[in-house]
RNA sequence: GGCGGGUUGGCGGAGAGGUUACGCAGCGGAUUGCAAAUCCGUGUAGACCGGUUCGAUUCCGGUACCCGCCUCCA
Protein backbone atom coordinates (compact mmCIF):
# COMPACT_ATOMS: atom_id res chain seq x y z
CA UNK A 1 0.00 0.00 0.00
CA UNK A 2 1.37 3.40 -0.89
CA UNK A 3 0.26 6.33 1.08
CA UNK A 4 1.18 9.64 -0.12
CA UNK A 5 0.61 13.25 1.03
CA UNK A 6 -2.12 15.03 -1.06
CA UNK A 7 -1.29 18.67 -1.18
CA UNK A 8 -5.02 19.42 -2.30
CA UNK A 9 -6.63 17.25 0.85
CA UNK A 10 -3.33 18.46 3.72
CA UNK A 11 -3.46 14.96 4.13
CA UNK A 12 -1.65 11.43 3.60
CA UNK A 13 -3.97 9.27 1.63
CA UNK A 14 -3.92 5.84 0.21
CA UNK A 15 -2.69 6.20 -2.90
CA UNK A 16 -5.15 4.12 -5.38
CA UNK A 17 -4.72 5.01 -9.45
CA UNK A 18 -7.59 4.96 -11.69
CA UNK A 19 -6.12 1.98 -13.89
CA UNK A 20 -3.59 0.25 -12.10
CA UNK A 21 -2.27 -1.03 -15.84
CA UNK A 22 -1.42 2.53 -16.60
CA UNK A 23 -0.35 4.68 -13.51
CA UNK A 24 -0.17 8.01 -14.29
CA UNK A 25 2.68 10.89 -12.75
CA UNK A 26 3.29 14.21 -14.41
CA UNK A 27 6.06 16.63 -13.10
CA UNK A 28 6.87 20.02 -14.10
CA UNK A 29 10.33 20.04 -15.55
CA UNK A 30 13.13 22.82 -16.22
CA UNK A 31 12.69 25.62 -18.15
CA UNK A 32 15.56 25.09 -20.26
CA UNK A 33 17.81 28.23 -20.57
CA UNK A 34 20.57 27.72 -18.53
CA UNK A 35 22.33 24.77 -16.14
CA UNK A 36 20.33 23.01 -13.43
CA UNK A 37 20.56 24.01 -10.07
CA UNK A 38 20.58 21.95 -7.02
CA UNK A 39 17.14 23.18 -6.29
CA UNK A 40 16.07 21.47 -9.57
CA UNK A 41 17.62 18.73 -8.76
CA UNK A 42 15.64 17.76 -5.82
CA UNK A 43 12.15 17.50 -7.48
CA UNK A 44 13.89 15.11 -9.84
CA UNK A 45 15.26 12.56 -7.25
CA UNK A 46 12.21 12.73 -5.66
CA UNK A 47 9.96 11.92 -7.80
CA UNK A 48 12.44 9.58 -9.33
CA UNK A 49 11.93 7.18 -6.35
CA UNK A 50 8.40 7.39 -6.47
CA UNK A 51 8.73 6.47 -10.31
CA UNK A 52 10.61 3.64 -9.06
CA UNK A 53 8.12 2.79 -6.51
CA UNK A 54 5.41 3.05 -8.67
CA UNK A 55 7.27 0.64 -11.34
CA UNK A 56 7.97 -1.88 -8.78
CA UNK A 57 4.49 -1.79 -7.14
CA UNK A 58 2.63 -2.00 -10.77
CA UNK A 59 5.27 -3.01 -13.24
CA UNK A 60 7.57 -1.06 -14.98
CA UNK A 61 5.31 -1.63 -18.36
CA UNK A 62 2.75 -0.01 -16.31
CA UNK A 63 3.59 3.43 -15.32
CA UNK A 64 3.37 6.46 -17.19
CA UNK A 65 5.83 9.24 -16.05
CA UNK A 66 5.94 12.90 -18.35
CA UNK A 67 8.15 15.37 -17.02
CA UNK A 68 8.35 18.84 -19.69
CA UNK A 69 10.72 20.89 -21.02
CA UNK A 70 9.29 24.49 -21.12
CA UNK A 71 11.24 25.76 -24.02
CA UNK A 72 9.42 28.70 -24.80
CA UNK A 73 10.04 31.68 -22.80
CA UNK A 74 11.52 34.89 -21.92
CA UNK A 75 14.64 34.36 -20.39
CA UNK A 76 15.52 32.06 -23.48
CA UNK A 77 14.29 34.67 -25.57
CA UNK A 78 16.74 37.09 -23.94
CA UNK A 79 19.60 34.71 -24.20
CA UNK A 80 18.97 34.29 -27.78
CA UNK A 81 19.11 37.73 -28.36
CA UNK A 82 21.92 38.35 -26.46
CA UNK A 83 23.74 35.69 -28.82
CA UNK A 84 22.73 36.92 -31.39
CA UNK A 85 23.96 41.02 -30.64
CA UNK A 86 27.24 39.07 -29.55
CA UNK A 87 27.28 38.39 -33.31
CA UNK A 88 26.19 34.67 -33.14
CA UNK A 89 25.16 33.75 -36.82
CA UNK A 90 21.46 32.57 -36.96
CA UNK A 91 17.93 33.46 -36.83
CA UNK A 92 16.24 33.95 -33.76
CA UNK A 93 14.55 30.74 -33.77
CA UNK A 94 17.78 28.74 -34.42
CA UNK A 95 19.47 30.58 -31.64
CA UNK A 96 16.48 29.28 -29.27
CA UNK A 97 16.66 25.97 -30.72
CA UNK A 98 20.27 25.47 -30.57
CA UNK A 99 20.00 27.21 -27.37
CA UNK A 100 17.43 24.99 -25.81
CA UNK A 101 19.04 21.90 -27.39
CA UNK A 102 22.33 22.44 -25.87
CA UNK A 103 20.36 22.99 -22.65
CA UNK A 104 18.57 20.01 -22.46
CA UNK A 105 21.61 18.22 -23.13
CA UNK A 106 23.00 19.66 -20.11
CA UNK A 107 19.96 18.62 -17.80
CA UNK A 108 20.39 15.41 -18.93
CA UNK A 109 23.85 14.53 -18.75
CA UNK A 110 23.63 16.25 -14.84
CA UNK A 111 20.20 14.12 -14.10
CA UNK A 112 22.22 10.98 -15.26
CA UNK A 113 24.99 11.62 -13.18
CA UNK A 114 22.29 11.84 -10.04
CA UNK A 115 20.79 8.25 -10.80
CA UNK A 116 17.49 9.73 -12.25
CA UNK A 117 15.62 7.06 -14.57
CA UNK A 118 14.73 9.03 -17.60
CA UNK A 119 11.00 9.73 -17.74
CA UNK A 120 8.66 8.09 -20.40
CA UNK A 121 8.07 11.00 -22.43
CA UNK A 122 10.12 14.01 -22.13
CA UNK A 123 7.90 16.10 -24.32
CA UNK A 124 9.00 19.88 -25.51
CA UNK A 125 6.40 22.74 -24.79
CA UNK A 126 6.91 24.21 -28.18
CA UNK A 127 6.11 20.63 -30.00
CA UNK A 128 2.76 21.23 -28.55
CA UNK A 129 1.46 24.62 -29.46
CA UNK A 130 -1.45 23.65 -31.42
CA UNK A 131 -2.92 21.25 -28.32
CA UNK A 132 -2.24 24.62 -26.63
CA UNK A 133 -4.03 26.34 -29.02
CA UNK A 134 -7.16 24.50 -29.02
CA UNK A 135 -7.98 24.17 -25.25
CA UNK A 136 -7.06 28.00 -25.30
CA UNK A 137 -10.15 28.35 -28.24
CA UNK A 138 -12.04 25.46 -25.56
CA UNK A 139 -12.11 27.82 -23.01
CA UNK A 140 -13.22 30.93 -24.65
CA UNK A 141 -16.02 29.06 -25.96
CA UNK A 142 -16.74 27.75 -23.01
CA UNK A 143 -16.52 31.34 -21.58
CA UNK A 144 -13.55 30.48 -19.15
CA UNK A 145 -11.32 33.36 -20.94
CA UNK A 146 -11.44 36.07 -23.29
CA UNK A 147 -9.34 37.85 -25.93
CA UNK A 148 -7.81 41.42 -25.42
CA UNK A 149 -5.52 43.59 -26.73
CA UNK A 150 -4.04 40.38 -28.33
CA UNK A 151 -3.77 39.19 -25.38
CA UNK A 152 -6.16 35.74 -24.51
CA UNK A 153 -6.55 35.93 -20.76
CA UNK A 154 -7.87 33.22 -18.14
CA UNK A 155 -11.06 34.52 -16.18
CA UNK A 156 -10.36 33.65 -12.64
CA UNK A 157 -13.81 34.37 -11.48
CA UNK A 158 -15.52 31.55 -13.90
CA UNK A 159 -13.86 28.91 -11.92
CA UNK A 160 -15.55 28.25 -8.48
CA UNK A 161 -12.75 26.23 -6.86
CA UNK A 162 -9.98 28.69 -7.65
CA UNK A 163 -7.60 28.46 -4.85
CA UNK A 164 -8.52 25.16 -3.43
CA UNK A 165 -4.83 24.37 -4.14
CA UNK A 166 -3.16 26.95 -2.41
CA UNK A 167 -6.26 27.46 0.31
CA UNK A 168 -6.47 30.72 -0.34
CA UNK A 169 -9.44 32.67 -1.57
CA UNK A 170 -9.67 34.75 -4.76
CA UNK A 171 -10.61 38.19 -2.25
CA UNK A 172 -7.89 37.72 -0.42
CA UNK A 173 -5.48 37.63 -3.00
CA UNK A 174 -6.99 40.55 -4.91
CA UNK A 175 -6.64 42.55 -1.33
CA UNK A 176 -2.99 41.41 -0.77
CA UNK A 177 -1.98 41.49 -4.10
CA UNK A 178 1.08 42.89 -5.35
CA UNK A 179 0.73 42.23 -8.94
CA UNK A 180 1.38 44.86 -11.15
CA UNK A 181 -1.98 44.97 -13.05
CA UNK A 182 -2.70 45.06 -16.79
CA UNK A 183 -5.46 47.61 -17.90
CA UNK A 184 -6.94 44.93 -20.10
CA UNK A 185 -7.58 42.49 -17.52
CA UNK A 186 -10.94 42.13 -16.09
CA UNK A 187 -10.07 40.81 -12.82
CA UNK A 188 -6.30 41.80 -11.10
CA UNK A 189 -5.55 37.35 -10.62
CA UNK A 190 -6.47 36.82 -14.38
CA UNK A 191 -3.64 35.06 -15.85
CA UNK A 192 -2.43 34.95 -19.29
CA UNK A 193 -2.91 32.04 -21.70
CA UNK A 194 -1.52 33.68 -24.83
CA UNK A 195 0.41 36.80 -25.62
CA UNK A 196 1.66 38.63 -28.86
CA UNK A 197 4.76 38.36 -29.94
CA UNK A 198 6.70 40.87 -32.10
CA UNK A 199 9.53 40.47 -34.57
CA UNK A 200 12.01 40.20 -32.16
CA UNK A 201 10.47 37.10 -30.79
CA UNK A 202 9.05 33.70 -31.25
CA UNK A 203 5.87 33.47 -32.55
CA UNK A 204 3.25 30.94 -33.68
CA UNK A 205 0.01 31.74 -35.86
CA UNK A 206 -2.99 31.59 -34.03
CA UNK A 207 -6.50 32.68 -33.67
CA UNK A 208 -5.16 35.91 -32.05
CA UNK A 209 -2.71 36.35 -34.07
CA UNK A 210 0.70 35.89 -34.12
CA UNK A 211 1.97 34.96 -30.22
CA UNK A 212 3.37 32.63 -27.93
CA UNK A 213 1.59 30.73 -24.96
CA UNK A 214 1.88 31.60 -21.09
CA UNK A 215 3.55 29.74 -19.09
CA UNK A 216 0.52 27.84 -17.25
CA UNK A 217 -0.73 26.30 -20.16
CA UNK A 218 1.60 24.46 -21.87
CA UNK A 219 1.12 21.60 -18.72
CA UNK A 220 -2.48 21.51 -19.01
CA UNK A 221 -1.68 20.94 -22.87
CA UNK A 222 0.59 18.34 -22.48
CA UNK A 223 -0.50 16.32 -19.29
CA UNK A 224 -3.86 15.92 -21.17
CA UNK A 225 -2.26 15.04 -24.24
CA UNK A 226 0.13 12.21 -23.18
CA UNK A 227 -2.01 10.93 -19.92
CA UNK A 228 -5.63 12.12 -20.20
CA UNK A 229 -8.21 14.23 -18.93
CA UNK A 230 -8.07 12.46 -15.48
CA UNK A 231 -4.90 11.17 -14.24
CA UNK A 232 -3.30 10.11 -11.13
CA UNK A 233 0.19 12.15 -9.38
CA UNK A 234 1.15 15.36 -10.60
CA UNK A 235 3.87 17.00 -8.43
CA UNK A 236 6.53 19.41 -8.56
CA UNK A 237 7.82 22.41 -6.22
CA UNK A 238 6.56 23.87 -3.34
CA UNK A 239 6.57 27.36 -5.34
CA UNK A 240 5.00 26.22 -8.26
CA UNK A 241 1.54 25.08 -6.13
CA UNK A 242 0.70 28.87 -6.26
CA UNK A 243 -0.31 30.16 -9.08
CA UNK A 244 1.47 27.72 -11.38
CA UNK A 245 -0.25 24.59 -10.37
CA UNK A 246 -3.76 26.53 -9.01
CA UNK A 247 -3.98 27.84 -12.82
CA UNK A 248 -3.22 24.32 -14.36
CA UNK A 249 -6.39 23.29 -11.97
CA UNK A 250 -8.31 25.96 -13.24
CA UNK A 251 -7.74 25.72 -16.56
CA UNK A 252 -7.85 21.93 -17.19
CA UNK A 253 -11.00 21.52 -14.77
CA UNK A 254 -12.74 23.89 -17.00
CA UNK A 255 -12.05 22.85 -20.66
CA UNK A 256 -12.91 19.14 -19.36
CA UNK A 257 -15.43 19.72 -16.60
CA UNK A 258 -16.12 15.78 -16.19
CA UNK A 259 -12.90 15.00 -15.72
CA UNK A 260 -10.88 15.04 -12.00
CA UNK A 261 -7.34 15.94 -13.37
CA UNK A 262 -4.78 15.20 -11.37
CA UNK A 263 -5.66 13.14 -8.32
CA UNK A 264 -2.61 13.29 -5.76
CA UNK A 265 -0.80 16.45 -5.77
CA UNK A 266 2.66 16.41 -4.30
CA UNK A 267 4.94 18.95 -3.84
CA UNK A 268 8.52 18.80 -2.64
CA UNK A 269 10.00 21.52 0.11
CA UNK A 270 12.94 23.31 -1.07
CA UNK A 271 17.07 23.04 -1.33
CA UNK A 272 18.15 26.11 1.03
CA UNK A 273 21.67 27.63 1.08
CA UNK A 274 22.91 29.50 4.29
CA UNK A 275 19.32 29.32 5.29
CA UNK A 276 17.72 30.70 2.43
CA UNK A 277 15.74 29.60 -0.77
CA UNK A 278 17.87 28.41 -2.94
CA UNK A 279 17.01 30.49 -6.33
CA UNK A 280 17.98 32.41 -9.36
CA UNK A 281 16.81 35.42 -8.24
CA UNK A 282 18.39 35.60 -5.13
CA UNK A 283 21.70 34.47 -6.85
CA UNK A 284 22.75 32.01 -3.74
CA UNK A 285 22.42 28.65 -6.06
CA UNK A 286 25.22 26.56 -7.27
CA UNK A 287 24.66 23.85 -10.56
CA UNK A 288 24.65 20.28 -10.68
CA UNK A 289 27.68 20.53 -12.69
CA UNK A 290 29.19 22.42 -10.24
CA UNK A 291 29.01 19.94 -7.76
CA UNK A 292 29.86 17.18 -9.96
CA UNK A 293 33.05 19.50 -10.92
CA UNK A 294 34.17 19.74 -7.43
CA UNK A 295 34.43 15.46 -7.61
CA UNK A 296 31.00 15.26 -5.71
CA UNK A 297 29.69 12.20 -7.02
CA UNK A 298 26.33 12.20 -8.32
CA UNK A 299 25.53 9.13 -6.19
CA UNK A 300 26.88 11.75 -3.16
CA UNK A 301 24.40 14.40 -4.57
CA UNK A 302 21.79 11.80 -4.77
CA UNK A 303 21.88 10.42 -1.16
CA UNK A 304 22.13 14.29 0.38
CA UNK A 305 18.43 14.84 -1.38
CA UNK A 306 17.38 11.63 -0.12
CA UNK A 307 18.55 12.36 3.52
CA UNK A 308 15.88 14.84 4.07
CA UNK A 309 12.27 13.79 3.72
CA UNK A 310 10.84 15.85 0.62
CA UNK A 311 8.18 17.56 2.49
CA UNK A 312 11.12 19.43 4.71
CA UNK A 313 13.51 22.09 3.49
CA UNK A 314 16.60 20.61 3.22
CA UNK A 315 20.27 22.70 3.76
CA UNK A 316 23.06 22.08 1.28
CA UNK A 317 25.97 21.76 3.68
CA UNK A 318 29.16 20.51 3.62
CA UNK A 319 28.97 18.65 6.22
CA UNK A 320 26.17 16.40 4.76
CA UNK A 321 28.69 15.81 1.65
CA UNK A 322 31.09 14.29 3.92
CA UNK A 323 28.40 12.39 5.76
CA UNK A 324 26.80 10.91 2.41
CA UNK A 325 30.46 10.42 1.33
CA UNK A 326 31.45 8.31 4.31
CA UNK A 327 28.30 6.20 3.86
CA UNK A 328 28.51 5.26 0.36
CA UNK A 329 32.09 4.36 1.05
CA UNK A 330 31.39 2.44 3.52
CA UNK A 331 28.73 0.50 1.37
CA UNK A 332 31.15 0.25 -1.30
CA UNK A 333 33.94 -1.20 1.37
CA UNK A 334 31.48 -4.15 2.07
CA UNK A 335 31.00 -4.66 -1.33
CA UNK A 336 34.64 -4.91 -2.08
CA UNK A 337 35.21 -7.42 0.84
CA UNK A 338 32.28 -9.70 -0.15
CA UNK A 339 33.83 -9.94 -3.58
CA UNK A 340 37.33 -10.70 -2.15
CA UNK A 341 35.74 -13.79 -0.90
CA UNK A 342 34.04 -14.55 -4.07
CA UNK A 343 30.61 -13.62 -2.64
CA UNK A 344 28.67 -11.44 -5.65
CA UNK A 345 25.68 -9.91 -4.77
CA UNK A 346 22.57 -10.67 -7.04
CA UNK A 347 20.93 -7.39 -8.12
CA UNK A 348 16.56 -7.89 -8.42
CA UNK A 349 13.74 -6.58 -7.82
CA UNK A 350 12.14 -9.25 -6.39
CA UNK A 351 15.27 -9.81 -3.57
CA UNK A 352 14.26 -5.32 -2.29
CA UNK A 353 14.10 -5.69 1.52
CA UNK A 354 9.30 -5.20 2.05
CA UNK A 355 10.32 -3.11 5.39
CA UNK A 356 12.34 -1.37 3.59
CA UNK A 357 9.75 -0.42 0.56
CA UNK A 358 7.48 -0.30 3.26
CA UNK A 359 9.19 3.00 4.46
CA UNK A 360 9.87 4.60 1.07
CA UNK A 361 5.69 3.98 0.34
CA UNK A 362 4.75 5.46 3.94
CA UNK A 363 4.72 9.10 1.68
CA UNK A 364 8.35 8.68 0.68
CA UNK A 365 10.04 8.18 4.10
CA UNK A 366 13.35 7.89 2.91
CA UNK A 367 14.96 8.84 6.11
CA UNK A 368 13.18 6.00 7.43
CA UNK A 369 14.28 3.74 4.48
CA UNK A 370 17.75 4.82 4.78
CA UNK A 371 17.56 3.58 8.76
CA UNK A 372 16.15 0.65 7.78
CA UNK A 373 18.83 0.07 5.10
CA UNK A 374 22.03 0.34 8.18
CA UNK A 375 20.04 -2.78 9.13
CA UNK A 376 20.03 -4.34 6.38
CA UNK A 377 23.77 -3.67 6.00
CA UNK A 378 24.36 -4.69 9.56
CA UNK A 379 22.49 -8.20 8.61
CA UNK A 380 24.72 -8.91 5.57
CA UNK A 381 27.81 -8.44 7.52
CA UNK A 382 26.95 -10.14 9.97
CA UNK A 383 25.51 -13.01 7.78
CA UNK A 384 29.21 -14.48 6.80
CA UNK A 385 28.07 -15.55 3.27
CA UNK A 386 24.10 -15.37 3.33
CA UNK A 387 23.51 -14.69 -0.35
CA UNK A 388 19.92 -13.78 0.62
CA UNK A 389 20.77 -11.42 2.88
CA UNK A 390 23.33 -9.76 1.02
CA UNK A 391 21.06 -9.99 -2.42
CA UNK A 392 18.35 -8.43 -0.07
CA UNK A 393 20.86 -5.17 1.59
CA UNK A 394 22.34 -4.80 -2.13
CA UNK A 395 19.04 -4.99 -4.15
CA UNK A 396 17.35 -2.33 -1.91
CA UNK A 397 20.46 -0.26 -2.74
CA UNK A 398 20.12 -0.68 -6.44
CA UNK A 399 16.25 0.16 -6.29
CA UNK A 400 17.21 3.25 -4.71
CA UNK A 401 19.48 4.19 -7.34
CA UNK A 402 22.86 3.44 -5.84
CA UNK A 403 24.70 0.87 -7.38
CA UNK A 404 28.44 2.29 -8.71
CA UNK A 405 29.05 3.06 -4.57
CA UNK A 406 32.51 4.44 -5.40
CA UNK A 407 32.64 8.10 -4.36
CA UNK A 408 34.24 10.37 -6.37
CA UNK A 409 35.80 7.48 -9.07
CA UNK A 410 33.66 8.28 -11.52
CA UNK A 411 33.84 11.70 -11.28
CA UNK A 412 37.74 11.78 -10.85
CA UNK A 413 38.64 9.23 -13.48
CA UNK A 414 38.72 12.09 -16.41
CA UNK A 415 40.72 14.20 -14.21
CA UNK A 416 43.30 11.34 -13.22
CA UNK A 417 43.48 10.65 -16.97
CA UNK A 418 44.52 13.92 -17.89
CA UNK A 419 46.87 15.03 -15.30
CA UNK A 420 48.88 11.39 -14.86
CA UNK A 421 48.20 9.72 -17.76
CA UNK A 422 45.68 6.81 -16.07
CA UNK A 423 44.53 5.08 -13.23
CA UNK A 424 47.22 2.35 -13.74
CA UNK A 425 49.50 4.64 -13.24
CA UNK A 426 48.41 4.47 -9.80
CA UNK A 427 47.68 0.99 -9.46
CA UNK A 428 51.60 1.00 -9.84
CA UNK A 429 52.36 3.03 -7.04
CA UNK A 430 50.21 0.89 -5.01
CA UNK A 431 52.06 -2.17 -5.91
CA UNK A 432 55.29 -0.52 -5.03
CA UNK A 433 53.52 -0.14 -1.71
CA UNK A 434 52.94 -3.87 -1.89
CA UNK A 435 56.35 -5.00 -2.50
CA UNK A 436 57.98 -2.96 -0.23
CA UNK A 437 55.29 -4.02 2.50
CA UNK A 438 56.10 -7.71 1.05
CA UNK A 439 59.99 -6.98 2.13
CA UNK A 440 59.15 -5.43 5.53
CA UNK A 441 60.72 -2.32 4.74
CA UNK A 442 58.66 -0.68 7.22
CA UNK A 443 60.04 3.11 6.92
CA UNK A 444 60.22 3.37 2.99
CA UNK A 445 56.59 1.78 3.15
CA UNK A 446 55.49 3.76 5.37
CA UNK A 447 57.12 6.87 4.09
CA UNK A 448 55.46 5.87 0.49
CA UNK A 449 52.03 4.99 2.37
CA UNK A 450 51.96 8.24 4.03
CA UNK A 451 52.27 10.36 1.23
CA UNK A 452 49.77 8.23 -0.62
CA UNK A 453 47.28 9.52 1.58
CA UNK A 454 48.76 12.53 1.62
CA UNK A 455 47.38 12.97 -2.04
CA UNK A 456 44.08 12.24 -1.49
CA UNK A 457 43.98 8.34 -2.03
CA UNK A 458 42.35 5.91 0.59
CA UNK A 459 44.07 2.41 1.66
CA UNK A 460 43.02 -0.74 2.66
CA UNK A 461 45.33 -3.18 3.45
CA UNK A 462 44.21 -6.72 3.50
CA UNK A 463 45.02 -9.71 5.51
CA UNK A 464 47.19 -11.40 2.51
CA UNK A 465 49.01 -8.15 1.96
CA UNK A 466 46.63 -7.08 -0.69
CA UNK A 467 45.80 -3.20 -0.94
CA UNK A 468 42.65 -1.78 -2.21
CA UNK A 469 42.54 1.46 -2.97
CA UNK A 470 39.69 4.81 -3.49
CA UNK A 471 40.17 8.40 -4.18
CA UNK A 472 38.79 10.25 -1.28
CA UNK A 473 37.12 13.84 -1.85
CA UNK A 474 41.12 16.29 -1.47
CA UNK A 475 42.65 14.22 -4.28
CA UNK A 476 45.27 16.43 -4.89
CA UNK A 477 46.88 14.90 -8.60
CA UNK A 478 50.01 17.26 -8.38
CA UNK A 479 51.32 15.62 -4.90
CA UNK A 480 50.33 11.81 -6.47
CA UNK A 481 52.17 12.95 -10.22
CA UNK A 482 55.38 14.17 -7.86
CA UNK A 483 55.37 10.51 -6.34
CA UNK A 484 56.24 8.85 -9.62
C1' G B 1 -1.00 42.08 6.05
C1' G B 2 -3.09 36.90 4.34
C1' C B 3 -1.99 31.57 4.00
C1' G B 4 1.27 27.41 5.08
C1' G B 5 5.55 24.75 7.31
C1' G B 6 9.24 24.26 11.04
C1' U B 7 12.13 24.39 16.07
C1' U B 8 14.94 16.98 18.43
C1' G B 9 21.55 14.93 21.41
C1' G B 10 28.44 17.69 18.68
C1' C B 11 26.23 17.44 13.48
C1' G B 12 22.43 15.22 10.25
C1' G B 13 17.65 13.23 10.91
C1' A B 14 12.92 9.85 11.88
C1' G B 15 9.05 7.21 14.16
C1' A B 16 5.97 6.40 18.18
C1' G B 17 1.40 8.85 24.16
C1' G B 18 4.87 4.82 28.12
C1' U B 19 10.23 0.19 25.77
C1' U B 20 17.66 1.52 22.10
C1' A B 21 15.54 5.29 16.31
C1' C B 22 19.27 5.39 12.96
C1' G B 23 23.59 7.62 10.54
C1' C B 24 28.15 10.72 10.73
C1' A B 25 31.75 12.45 14.05
C1' G B 26 33.87 11.39 18.99
C1' C B 27 35.43 7.98 22.76
C1' G B 28 36.85 2.74 24.49
C1' G B 29 38.12 -2.20 22.70
C1' A B 30 39.49 -6.08 18.86
C1' U B 31 42.72 -6.30 14.76
C1' U B 32 47.65 -4.29 12.87
C1' G B 33 54.98 -4.25 12.65
C1' C B 34 52.82 1.04 13.48
C1' A B 35 48.66 2.82 11.00
C1' A B 36 44.41 2.93 7.72
C1' A B 37 40.16 0.15 6.58
C1' U B 38 36.91 -3.21 9.07
C1' C B 39 34.37 -5.23 13.36
C1' C B 40 32.46 -4.79 18.59
C1' G B 41 30.88 -1.44 22.46
C1' U B 42 29.41 3.49 23.91
C1' G B 43 25.06 8.67 23.44
C1' U B 44 18.45 9.51 27.25
C1' A B 45 18.13 15.21 23.16
C1' G B 46 13.26 17.13 21.91
C1' A B 47 12.81 26.16 21.64
C1' C B 48 9.81 28.35 25.81
C1' C B 49 5.18 28.60 28.96
C1' G B 50 0.72 26.39 30.22
C1' G B 51 -3.15 22.39 29.65
C1' U B 52 -5.05 17.18 28.98
C1' U B 53 -3.09 12.39 31.02
C1' C B 54 -1.20 7.63 35.78
C1' G B 55 2.54 9.23 32.10
C1' A B 56 4.17 13.94 26.55
C1' U B 57 9.63 15.11 22.97
C1' U B 58 4.89 12.87 20.81
C1' C B 59 -2.06 15.51 21.76
C1' C B 60 -4.26 20.81 22.75
C1' G B 61 -3.48 26.23 23.56
C1' G B 62 -0.18 30.28 23.79
C1' U B 63 4.87 32.79 23.31
C1' A B 64 9.51 33.37 20.80
C1' C B 65 12.44 32.57 16.70
C1' C B 66 13.21 30.61 11.64
C1' C B 67 11.51 29.48 6.68
C1' G B 68 8.25 29.34 2.32
C1' C B 69 4.14 31.20 -0.87
C1' C B 70 1.24 35.58 -2.04
C1' U B 71 6.06 38.34 -8.20
C1' C B 72 9.70 34.57 -12.66
C1' C B 73 11.20 30.31 -9.73
C1' A B 74 11.93 23.12 -8.46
Amino acid sequence: MIRLRNSLTRGVEEFEPLDPDNVRMYVCGPTVYDRAHLGNARPVVVFDVLFRLLRHVYGAEHVTYVRNFTDVDDKINAEALRRQKAGAKGSLEELIRARTEETIAWYHADMDALGALRPTHEPRATEYIGQMIAMIAGLIAGGHAYEAEGHVLFRVRSYRDYGALSGRSVDDMISGARVEVAPFKEDPLDFVLWKPSDAELPGWDSPWGRGRPGWHIECSAMSRELLGESFDIHGGGIDLQFPHHENEIAQSHCAHPEAAFARYWLHNEMVMVDGKKMSKSLGNFFTVRDLLDKNIDGEVIRLVLLMTHYRRPMDWTEAKVQQATAIISHWGTLRRRLEKISIKPQIDPSFVDDEFLAAIADDLNLPQALTRLGRLKMDAELSGSDQATIDSFFSSLAFLGFENLAPSRAAISAAVEAAIGGVERIGVLVERLKSLRAAKSWAEADSLRDSLVGAGLKLQMGKGGEIDWEYSPDLDLKKLKALE
